[in-house]
RNA sequence: GGAUCCGUAGCUCAGUUGGUAGAGCGUUCGAUUCACAUUCGAAAGGUCACAGGUUCGAGCCCUGUCGGGUCCACCA
């Protein structure tokens, strides 16, 4: 595109803004319309998917306002804990800095600048995109009144004992340093060793000199199957199922872990699988999730051997400090040295990754804070026919995760995010156990920050020594408050009022549970009604190989890239294209480019179109519509025209207005109707220009800079925007 | 293992109450001083994955098979 377009586009939009066109009007006496913006994490530039969903969204936007409502576009951004970490974490190491190098407050300093940069990078892609949103109602979800708002969440659902704290077993990622939760982990397919080992039955006798321990004729063995030979260290049982033909006698019986000489039980449990392995299981409650559930029901105990940064513990003895691929062959040789290592197997099997890093999630203990989700997910469950769903079939998938449901983790250990507001007594409560007791407090502030001494101490020691819950909460616990905070919640604002529920809200299905099922429970919960009535999902754009785009791979588009190449609204109108509800789509540069290519010769047709139109009026025109059939045939064509545009975007299928305005204006407008009006111009001008200036109201919502543009020839210094929706 | 979506022209995809197969790009042929070569006209190209069924009529509805994607569960 010319630099001048891209100049003029510019004024174009500070022209709207000027003139307040992008503002929604609580007092109005129109009927509202909102749309709510998904929030874009705040981790670098805009990509093709945003740039889909923003063009959607304002679309929908500016069709309803010309259709006379009083809509709201409400905009925003995500302060996206994990993400934004891993991302300033990649950044700093280029600097040789890291988080533990700076400290908590020079880092905080610099996420906050680099919040500044990204922020200044979205504002310019959503100028250049021409999205009309009422940005002086803009929401960041990390911003004070945010704060206070989840604080607000955090001490309802503490009040009504949804919340616990408590050592479970959750899924770990060493790099982030974090607890996470099943749905933000991949997997990965990996080729591993399986190793057989075999524990020694202990006999009647006394235990064995575990350090001289040699294997003796006679001796009797229970034979397990395992990837990870370096948690055997943390073994606290074996398992096999009932009435196993070989190994159901051992049960009652003790087994000797051959790694560190502890005897262990052995019992029956039916959560064994019979087909794998040797039907015997290994029991270590610290290091893996059924483990864990095995072991709580057989009272066993919970021993680590890796820690939070993915290295052995002391417990590992001589392989202490090692990572733990590194444990794993070095405890396998020890097996093989004492005898205990009976065969391997090759075994492939999906590994959980953490979907951020892409590092391998360990299954650890560790003390979080939980949120009780069943009372929360039958209450949407009850609800969630009153959203429509795009594609329908989006409210089953939503449904039988609800069904499912399990409490969520809500604390993350990390910097960036809201803090969890709970207050320990150092004193009294230095371990930071959580309770009804009077040593830990649920507060904004500190308790007592601004009081005398006397004032909100600790109740059991007299005394102010608070100190607050290290840890934050995971984004999606202030986002799925989105729909509600951005409207003031907890305050009874108008705005609240009036345009919640939401009219519209989109998003990808990577999401869907993430982000919108917690909405959907959290808006029921707080404002007792479902966030938005209409729910549109919609597809991915993936490359020819139908895996994903990647930065780190090089094969991502970028709208900026299109849009300096074709021009907004051919980059608009491509996306269009790609825009059917739930349908994923297959693309590359190359496809991108051809179809903008198409779009910004369309641009130049409705130029030309205007030019034909406008600069070229003949003198003497007639002044009034006439009769003629051609008159009467384009007339008809664009009311058929307009019904199915309108009805299209009532049902959000953008890709199918688009392309009908496309097939109306270049091949019967311009193609049939123009060529045969030439014969006849003075008589047919009149119609001409109607049918120009009603495609253009048509097109808008698609291609906002070209129709403004156009629009302005023949009604300078008034907008497109404040016209009225064409009718039939 | 469970769920779900898809399989339409060389490529990427539309095709929503079932009624004679569409777009863009690509290919071939032709036109063009008259708004536009960022153009116009025309052509070639499809047993709509396969097999049954419902129907006067099926790309569309039903059943099954094959192939691909995605999600969930499990993965010692």
């Amino acid at each position: 595109m010319e630099k001048d377009q891209q100049t003029k586009e510019q004024e174009i939009y500070k022209f709207w803004e000027k003139e307040g066109l992008f503002s929604a009007d609580p007092d109005s006496n129109k009927p509202p319309y909102s749309l709510l913006m998904p929030p874009p994490n705040l981790t670098g530039d805009l990509h093709l998917g945003h740039a889909m969903q923003h063009a959607i969204l304002d679309a929908v936007t500016r069709t309803k306002r010309m259709q006379r409502f009083d809509v709201l576009l409400l905009p925003g951004v995500d302060h996206a804990g994990i993400q934004f970490e891993g991302t300033l974490t990649k950044l700093l190491e280029k600097e040789g800095l890291s988080k533990h190098k700076l400290g908590r407050e020079k880092w905080l300093e610099r996420a906050w600048q680099f919040k500044k940069d990204v922020y200044k990078s979205f504002h310019n892609t959503w100028t250049v995109m021409g999205i009309s949103a009422d940005w002086s109602r803009e929401v960041f979800t990390f911003e004070p009144r945010i704060q206070k708002a989840v604080f607000e969440e955090f001490k309802t659902f503490w009040e009504q004992d949804l919340l616990y704290k408590g050592a479970y077993i959750v899924s770990w990622c060493p790099k982030c340093g974090t607890a996470i939760e099943d749905v933000e982990m991949e997997y990965e397919e990996r080729r591993e060793t399986l190793y057989f080992v075999r524990y020694q039955i202990e006999q009647s006798q006394a235990k064995s000199d575990f350090v001289n321990y040699q294997i003796q004729d006679g001796d009797e063995f229970i034979t397990i199957a395992t990837t990870r030979p370096e948690t055997i260290f943390a073994d606290t049982g074996i398992a096999i199922y009932k009435n196993h033909p070989k190994f159901s006698k051992f049960a009652g019986k003790n087994a000797i872990n051959p790694l560190n000489g502890n005897v262990i039980p052995i019992f029956e449990d039916k959560r064994v699988d019979k087909e794998f392995g040797t039907g015997a299981l290994k029991i270590t409650p610290g290091h893996d999730p059924l483990d864990y559930e095995i072991g709580k029901d057989h009272a066993l105990p919970i021993l680590h051997v890796i820690d939070k940064t993915g290295r052995m513990t002391e417990l590992a003895k001589d392989l202490a400090g090692l990572k733990i691929d590194e444990a794993e062959k070095e405890a396998a040789k020890k097996l093989e040295r004492s005898g205990s290592l009976i065969k391997t197997e090759e075994l492939i099997h999906s590994v959980p990754i953490c979907e951020r890093c892409k590092t391998t999630v360990e299954p650890l203990v560790s003390e979080e804070w939980f949120l009780k989700m069943e009372p929360l997910a039958k209450k949407a469950l009850g609800r969630i026919d009153e959203i429509n769903f795009y594609p329908t079939n989006y409210k089953k998938i939503l449904t039988d995760w609800l069904e499912k449901i399990h409490d969520w983790c809500i604390s993350r250990s990390q910097w960036w995010g809201h803090r969890i507001p709970v207050w320990y007594c150092s004193k009294c409560n230095p371990g930071h156990a959580v309770g009804k007791s009077k040593d830990m407090v649920v507060s904004f502030e500190e308790p007592g920050k601004n009081l005398p001494a006397g004032k909100q101490d600790c109740q059991t020691c007299g005394e102010k020594h608070w100190e607050q819950d290290e840890q934050v909460f995971d984004t999606w616990f202030s986002s799925g408050m989105w729909p509600i905070t951005t409207l003031g919640w907890p305050e009874k604002t108008k705005e609240i009022k009036r345009y919640f529920p939401w009219d519209f809200e989109l998003t990808s299905p990577e999401i869907k549970y993430l982000w919108i099922a917690r909405m959907i429970m959290l808006s029921l919960r707080f404002k007792d009604n479902v966030p938005f009535k209409n729910m549109f999902f919609h597809g991915m754009l993936r490359p020819l190989t139908g895996a994903k785009f990647s930065k780190s791979l090089g094969n991502a588009v970028y709208p900026d890239e299109l849009i300096k190449a074709w021009g907004t609204d051919a980059t608009r109108m491509t996306l269009y294209t790609y825009s059917a509800p739930g349908r994923d789509s297959r693309t590359s540069k190359q496809l991108m480019d051809e179809r903008a290519k198409n779009f910004r010769n369309f641009s130049n047709k409705l130029r030309n179109i205007a030019k034909f139109t406008i600069e070229l009026k003949p003198e003497d025109s007639a002044t009034e519509m006439s009769n003629h059939e051609d008159d009467k045939w384009i007339l008809e064509e664009l009311n058929k025209t307009i019904e199915q545009a309108t009805k299209n975007i009532e049902k959000f299928e953008l890709h199918l207005a688009t392309e009908e305005l496309y097939d109306f204006i270049w091949h019967k407008f311009a193609d049939i109707y123009i060529e045969k009006s030439k014969s006849r111009r003075e008589e047919a001008q009149p119609t001409l220009e109607y049918v120009l200036e009603t495609s253009l109201k048509l097109l808008h919502p698609f291609m906002p800079f070209t129709t403004e543009e156009l629009w302005q020839k023949t009604h300078p210094g008034k907008s497109i925007m404040a016209e009225a929706w064409p009718t039939t």
